[in-house]
DNA sequence: CTATACTTCTGAATCGTTACAGAAAAAACG
DNA sequence: CGTTTTTTCTGTAACGATTCAGAAGTATAG
């Protein structure tokens, strides 16, 4: 046997192999590896080292899956490139969050992949179930993924019937944020977003009125905007006279470049609501380089209280929201979903103003 | 029982079910969804309205992917509990790197859980290949990994061969830190790293003197300290005398407890060598805290180039990597392994020592 | 009109397991 | 020593698709 010429047998080693190397059935190999208990401890030691030294690598686990009707892992949807979601903060406390529930009952955390022509990477993901995370109601991968019929929970997504939705009280943090400034005698406001509008059918960088486009646009984005209209519509101030400009994405640098533009407004705004903290800080920033003092000068409020919020030079003033629990929340109840459990279909986390110093009366 | 009216069955809606309620063949069916040409236009659109209208969700991955023998996913194993994946910055930027590349092929990304004890999560994960990134050699999941005998590719692992490994030029990075203190005049230096003994086996909180183990460690800590040794040596500096201390974990907090041990340590050390850029900020952190001068008292080099280096007050003389680069060179040589081509079997990526203002002459 | 080439559809084999009912062998019992 | 129980092991039917050779039917050509 040692001196064999190697046939070179590109045949595939599967279970069935290891059997008839030792003239037993498919179903006792099969025992080896699954129930111990099922054989005696010297066939399964013969069994093992006969397979070792097939160089079997152990029961296929896609055939598995598809016997036992499980796949061991959970499909993450989100709204950006598979890359970014490593660099956003506020994401990445979400995914710790869920990864830690994930990681507690044994389940894998799939990065589903996401070019929005093509859905076949949704469709085909090998998973238990998915959580939509922060994607746009229109996307064509939260359709395939609906469509999956799979256990799903919806995280900063618009609630649907029959799938259990987590959402944070972004309304009232948004109130919260414009109360503040209000009570501090603002009253030019300035709001700075991000893809309200889709970046290809941006009709120019200058700032937009909201009112000149009812497009789809991320859940969060629309509640947060609403938050900040009511208080200010109940102080008399005109939500159409209030600039919003919207930055091609969620960062510090378009924060930057949105303040310069809003800073060139008449009237200029002595209060910014962003809509998220990565925006804020990139406002302060740009709002020192050009000559302006912050909070004295101007107040800026961000979303968020990402780790960052608390060092920046004035610290942030902001809203502060428990990503960790979101996650852990999501995971939680996708995992109850699993065990055939039903979760509370709505979940809804309170948020918290925290006061800075980013903001000061005018 | 009278009136024991049969509920709908809740019976599972397959293919077949689908081609049974048609009264075509399965593979009509099945060719519907995958190859549109192979039959007419009218009929394919019967097939998919009674589909829908039965509630099939679509052809069963699962069972696609035993017969098309591929996952379309890629499974990541790190040394850590998934969760703190998602709170180290090095570890973000290679993880958007092999995301950047996994997403260009189509490729899921699925982050595997890892109870050390328990491997049937590696042996059981849906994927065509690995990425096995920073964990102990000796970690039972590496092994698990590997008998899977799939194309897999090694990051920051000692090499082995007929595996595509890439690894970074850690040990030239820690001699420039070295060289660069000794350059300055520096003669007493002492050393903070982490996880250089397992947590369970270490002996008390107190500096070690990294003779006294030879556990298994994580291989760039190896490296690391087999670069920081070399100079010191040639400097003739009796590397028996240089305090070592391990923390438990790599953050910034477990950096500030240990300078200060050091601190108190005698002689006072000058120079401080930290094995990652985390450790290093707390160092700077703990330093200033108990009244010392950083770098005018104290010199600190950490190691990775975080973004954050920069940033610290003072701002983190350290050795760069390219993070990114390490993730996309892994994802690139993985999927050129899936292609069934076979990519360099080992990459060496090159550091770069990067002065700031956390280091001085002496 | 026959021969040839397309279209369109079908049937059976295959992917690699696990689950389950039951056969064979061994052990325990009265 | 026959009978029952327990331990081991086996054979086969799922699991839910895709693939591919080929059957029927239809159009094109000669």
């Amino acid at each position: 046997m040692a001196h064999d010429h190697e046939p070179a047998k590109p045949h595939r080693i599967t279970i069935s192999t290891v059997a008839a190397a030792l003239g037993v059935a498919v179903s006792t190999v099969s025992n080896a590896y699954n129930r111990p208990d099922q054989l005696s401890a010297e066939l399964r030691e013969r069994v093992l080292a006969v397979a070792t030294e097939l160089g079997y690598p152990g029961p296929n686990p896609v055939a598995r899956s598809l016997r036992q009707q499980r796949a061991g892992a959970v499909g993450v949807l989100f709204a950006e490139r598979l890359p970014y979601a490593f660099r956003d903060p506020a994401v990445l406390m979400v995914l710790e969050g869920i990864a830690t529930t994930l990681e507690q009952a044994g389940l894998g955390l799939l990065l589903v992949p996401g070019r929005d022509d093509d859905t076949t990477t949704v469709q085909q993901a090998l998973v238990d179930g998915f959580i939509v995370y922060s994607m746009m109601e229109t996307d064509p991968l939260v359709q395939a993924a609906l469509k999956r019929r799979l256990p799903t929970v919806l995280l900063d997504q618009p609630p649907r019937p029959d799938v259990p939705s987590i959402i944070v009280d972004d309304e009232a943090g948004a109130r919260m944020a414009t109360e503040h400034l209000l009570s501090l005698g603002h009253r030019q406001f300035a709001i700075i977003t991000d893809r309200l509008v889709e970046t290809n059918l941006r009709p120019s960088s200058a700032p937009i009125n909201v009112h000149d486009q009812s497009k789809p646009t991320f859940f969060v984005t629309q509640l947060r905007l609403q938050g900040y209209r009511q208080p200010l519509e109940a102080a008399g101030i005109d939500w159409r006279s209030v600039p919003i400009y919207d930055c091609n994405d969620n960062n510090e640098a378009d924060g930057a470049a949105a303040i310069q533009i809003l800073l060139a407004h008449n009237p200029r705004p002595t209060a910014i609501l962003c809509l998220t903290d990565r925006l804020a800080l990139g406002a302060i920033a740009g709002a020192q380089q050009a000559g302006y003092q912050v909070p004295q000068q101007l107040s800026i409020v961000g979303f968020d209280d990402i780790p960052q919020a608390s060092q920046s030079v004035p610290s942030l003033t902001t809203i502060r929201q428990d990503h960790r629990q979101k996650g852990l929340s999501a995971g939680q109840a996708l995992i109850e979903l699993l065990a055939g459990q039903s979760p509370t279909s709505y979940q809804r986390l309170a948020v918290e103003l925290v006061v800075r110093d980013s903001t000061a009366a005018i």
